[in-house]
This record gives structure tokens, sequence and C-alpha cells, in this order.
DNA sequence: AATTGCATTATGTCTATACATATAGAATCA
DNA sequence: TGATTCTATATGTATAGACATAATGCAATT
């Protein structure tokens, strides 16, 4: 089937913005001018305005109207997998070992974003992720085992933390950290890695509704890329 | 004022989906049933489970009707900067350094993204962006001079590539790709850092309607994150 | 049993209309 | 002159009604 004709004012008027046919910060006509010209409804134009002002590509205000981005914000849509599922996508068999699970009392930092008293304790985690049997990503984590109780029946040797925890608790939302770091002793052995070996880091805390969940570092073995497009 | 009636639907419906009323993969009621039940026109109901699926909470079929998401895919918006601003941003002063700029011809992997003939040249550019005068990021960059021949006249000691392009090409399109690499030797030199430090690499590729613009190599100073809420 | 066809249903989109709301710019006032 | 109020206007949102479209499942046909 074709498009909806929404689509097509949202793509005729991007074209017109690339062609050049509006200078940057300059007004574009109208919603009602524009429903004329394409012959529609006003609620269309808008709607298709609605998804190029989404896109960062114009501004919108009341009363002022329409108006060509100056300087584009470029945002990238960014997909963050589990990592079975990064694994299977390149057609290798996941793996995962649990090397250490243990409460214990977590450091200040930790301590923190969990407001908790400091004697009570957390879980701590850590995970090898593996692809074909060759390790994959290792990864650190402490939990809150208050907001998340029946945690401590799950079978963690079975199923990876991660992804219990997206099972378990869904609709969390929280924020992640991209960077780069060289690999310690002990890292560069679970990744089977040289030390001081370059390595992606995603450094990702989880909340659900203001109570903290669980905070995890995710090391990525040496040629890990994160792709997206803009 | 107060929020608009989709965005209160919207908030109302993910607070039931957070509170577990509906399981994973489980039928939420209908837009007929659900704008009965808060008093609005099915439209608004339509809008609010729009935003709802386009955040991923919820896949919508036609005639299946909308259901919780099984595994929800989370996506983090990542806001790519400018240098300068992500300098600025900081409260530290900006300046970039034009180590190299030359004509010459492109390696295999360029030229096949430039699609031109292997003798045509292309524009080799090495930048050092700087904040408080102390090294910031690397940048490395080859350029269709073909796709944007103003470029020559362009003054690269008073504004960056990347802000120049940003001017003159607005509305490009590309990919990105993040990664983690360890310094060599000219890298660690032109950041001032040592040589192995891992560095936070962004990868990118500009393209204007199908016509290879640029691409450009960002290696970020140690210490570098970038950050996203989800 | 397998295929085809049809009614049903829930979302997807569009229209016309209406009122809300922010605000730029004009008009007014101290 | 500078502050304030007013008004026109473009977008923002909501509504009821309509038709489009995909897909399910049942019914009729081969």
């Amino acid at each position: 089937m074709a498009m909806a004709s929404y689509q097509h004012i949202r793509e005729s008027i991007l074209a017109r913005i690339q062609a050049g046919e509006w200078s940057l910060g300059e007004l574009i006509p109208g919603e009602v001018k524009l429903s004329k010209e394409y012959g529609c409804a006003r609620a269309t134009v808008n709607r298709a305005l609605r998804a190029l002002a989404d896109e960062g590509l114009v501004i919108r205000k009341r009363k002022e109207g329409t108006r060509i981005c100056r300087t584009r914000v470029r945002q990238a849509k960014l997909y963050i997998p589990i990592v079975r599922e990064q694994v299977e996508a390149t057609g290798q068999k996941y793996h995962h070992n649990l090397i250490t699970q243990k409460s214990a009392k977590p450091p200040p930092s930790i301590r923190n974003l969990l407001q908790i008293p400091t004697s009570t304790k957390a879980l701590y985690l850590e995970t090898v992720h593996l692809a074909d049997e060759r390790p994959f990503a290792y990864e650190t984590r402490w939990l809150n085992v208050d907001a998340v109780p029946n945690i401590l029946q799950a079978p963690f040797d079975r199923i990876s933390v991660n992804e219990w925890l997206v099972q378990s608790v869904p609709f969390s939302n929280g924020d992640v950290a991209f960077s780069a770091v060289n690999a310690d002793q002990e890292i560069a052995a679970a990744l089977d890695t040289r030390i001081d070996q370059a390595l992606f880091l995603i450094d990702r805390t989880t909340w659900l509704d203001d109570v903290f969940i669980t905070t995890m570092k995710l090391f990525y073995k040496d040629g890990f890329q994160l792709y997206s497009e803009l």
C-alpha cells in the first residue's frame, strides 16, 4: 500500500527543506496555508509538521509559526539490546558464567544510589557473557534486594540477571553512560584480553518509580561497537 | 497550565502498566472502551496509545489490538552535540587547531564510501579541539569536495570543519558508531595522553541524498562519557 | 480436508469544527 | 522613554463522524 497522506506531506516538506526552499531560521508557511496548498485538512498538515518537529528539523511556537531549525540537534536513537540477543544476532551461541554472587555492604557511591542505611547489605554479582564459549562482555552489578525481594529465588545459573530483571521489573526507567576504559588485571583475565586493552563500557542505573533497583557496568570485549543511524 | 488530556491519559495508562494491571503480552482494552472509561473521544485515546507505542511500551496491530510489550526494546535518545557546544557547556573556553589539511587519494575503505574513481582526490583534515587550551578531542576527516564545492573557500582556521558543514549542509543524514580504542603514538601526542590510553571514539559518516559528504573519527580525551536517559 | 470468501473488529487515518493558549507586536499609559 | 495592556494570530488540543485497512475466524464451497 502507499503511504499515509500525512507522511507524504512530511516527506514533501522535508524535501523542500533539503532543497533549500527556506533558509535556516526562516518561517515556513502556516498550517492553514499549507493545508490549502496540499488540499487537505489542517490537522493533517499539523501531524506532518509535528513529526518534523520531533525529528528536530523545525521549531514550532504558538503565534510565531514554524521555522527551520538553525542548529539542528542531531539525535540518534540507540537501541540497547540484551546481551544474549546481541550475541545471537551474530549467529553465535550464548552462554554466561556467574562468577561471584554475594551479599555485601556496597561502597559509598553505590550506597548513595540505594538510599538505604549504611549497615544494610546489597547483592553483588559478577557475570561473564560468552559468545561461542569465548568471552564477549563482563558485567558487575549491585542490586537492591528490598526492591525486588523474590530475586533471591531466581536461578541465576540458568537465566542471566539482566534478563531476569527485564522480565520481572519490565517498566523501570534509568540512565546510561557510555565511555571507554582500560582493562585492569581482573577484567582482562575475565575477557581473555591484555591489560590496558581499551574496552567499551556501558554504565547503567535503573529505577522503578524512584526506588533504586540496580546499577551495572558492562565491559565489552575489544572490537565491540554500538551503531546507530541519525 | 496543566497537561494536555492525552498526556494525562498516557500517564494514567503508563501507571496502570507499571502497576501490573496487565501482564506481559496481554491485550489492554480497545480504544473505544478506554475512551468511554476516560470520558473522551477515541482520537484522544489513540494519541495517548500511539505515544506509548512510540516509546516501545506497547505494540499495536490492526484487528488484534494493543498489547503490553513482551520484551521492551530499550531505546536511549542520544543528542550528538557539536564539540564546541560540548566544551562551552562545561564553562570552558573552546579553541581548535587545524593540524593537517591536504588533498590526497583516500585509502580504499574511504574510496568505497566516496563512490568516485580511484584517481580522484579528496580533502583530508586533522583537527584538535581544545578546552581551556587543553586537548579535548582529536578529529580526522575525509571530505568529498565535489559534493560541497565551496568548501575550498571556507576559513577553517576560524570555524571548525564540523560547524562549517553543519551550517552549509544542514539537513544531511548519516550513521554513527561508538567504540573504544587504544591511543596510538600520534593520537596520544595530539591529546597529551599516554600511548594505549583508552579513548572513546565516535565514527560518523554523513550523506546528503545518497551523495557522500564526509566521514569522520572523533577521539575524545580520556574521561569523556556520553550520557543519556532511557 | 483444503481452499476460498465474507463478515467482523480494532486500529489507522482523515475531515471539519471548535475552543484553548501562548505570544509578538501594536496600542496605550505612566 | 519605558512599562503595561490589548489584540490578532498560529499553533495546540479535543471532538464527532467517516472511511480505510489488516487480520482473524467462521462459513460456504470445492
